[in-house]
DNA sequence: GCCCAACCATTGGATGTCCTAGTATATTCA
DNA sequence: TGAATATACTAGGACATCCAATGGTTGGGC
């Protein structure tokens, strides 16, 4: 996973679409494809970033959500909708984070079915500095032209709108 | 993971980060979050579309590459530089699409350390069949305005050259 | 007031990815 | 020629994700 190849694979992939007859897809083909191999690379980035916290990219999203969070706990379920995973994620998650001494589980007060999460002081220590590492490592040199972020966030955003990601 | 929520959680981050006063990093963190997104929604598909073939992502693209090949074969190194995954993921597709009947191991005539891969017969039906699925329910309408797709591509062939992927 | 459908979290199983080692084969160079 | 280095694949472990199934808990309809 080292050399740089001499031509892009995802191109030449489009080629052999086209070539094949079928170059009325091949287009999205390729933006698809790589949309996959872009978050490859980020995911790579920010794995190696969060590596020395002990964190992972699922357990990060997770405190950094909480960190965020006005009344400083999250029921479950709430972080499962936020976060786009499924619940068996967030119990991973929460399982290794608990562990890590990083959140609390705590039961619902009113609703015996849903556990609350919270930050324990070292997990919002934890995600302060975790985040402040991902704005300087990741974030801040991202990649992109500038003006292609604007066009990138707009593109994608009406992809999830129309995926039914949110409404609005 | 089901009904839309009332607002983009992306742009509720990226509201966050600019209140945290990180603004000059806002933007790209919603890029970034965004593509995450994005390629978790479109494999979601993808697999879903493989799931009557008995395939999953990462075997399909083995098999298409192979399909591809000039020489109906490929080392094992090869498929890794091209998909741009790690070997020993290669070994776990091969592995099981060996035992499924799709593929075949071969060694090398002149390089004892390397192993070629080949499609069966079966395998090559397969990755025909697959393709053809994954044109008519994927590619064919994949949720991006048509505008949009040729912006991708420029944006995100322009991100892999810049990170290394390949030269050009 | 009671019952059952809906909801919530968890467990166990399958898959995939990466990493670290380890084994075997090739190639390079002193 | 023979040792050091590089390359190719495999083995085992950690982690994350999804799915299907399980066991409590709620709350609306009768």
């Amino acid at each position: 996973m080292g050399t740089p190849l001499p031509r892009d694979p995802i191109a030449e992939a489009r080629r052999n679409w086209e070539e094949q007859g079928w170059a009325d897809v091949a287009a999205p083909m390729a933006a698809i494809t790589a949309i996959m191999r872009t978050q490859q690379i980020l995911l790579a980035r920010i794995e190696s970033t969060l590596k020395p916290f002990g964190l992972t990219f699922a357990r990060y999203e997770l405190l950094a959500l909480l960190s965020f969070a006005r009344k400083g706990s999250l029921p479950m379920n709430k972080a499962s909708a936020l976060l786009q995973v499924h619940p068996t994620s967030i119990t991973n998650a929460v399982d290794r984070l608990e562990r890590a001494g990083l959140v609390d589980r705590s039961p619902h007060p009113t609703d015996g079915r849903t556990t609350l999460i919270e930050l324990t002081t070292a997990g919002r220590t934890l995600a302060k500095r975790s985040t402040a590492a991902l704005n300087a490592e990741v974030f801040s040199a991202p990649g992109f032209d500038p003006g292609d972020v604007d066009h990138l966030i707009r593109i994608l955003g009406a992809f999830r709108r129309n995926a039914g990601d949110f409404d609005g």
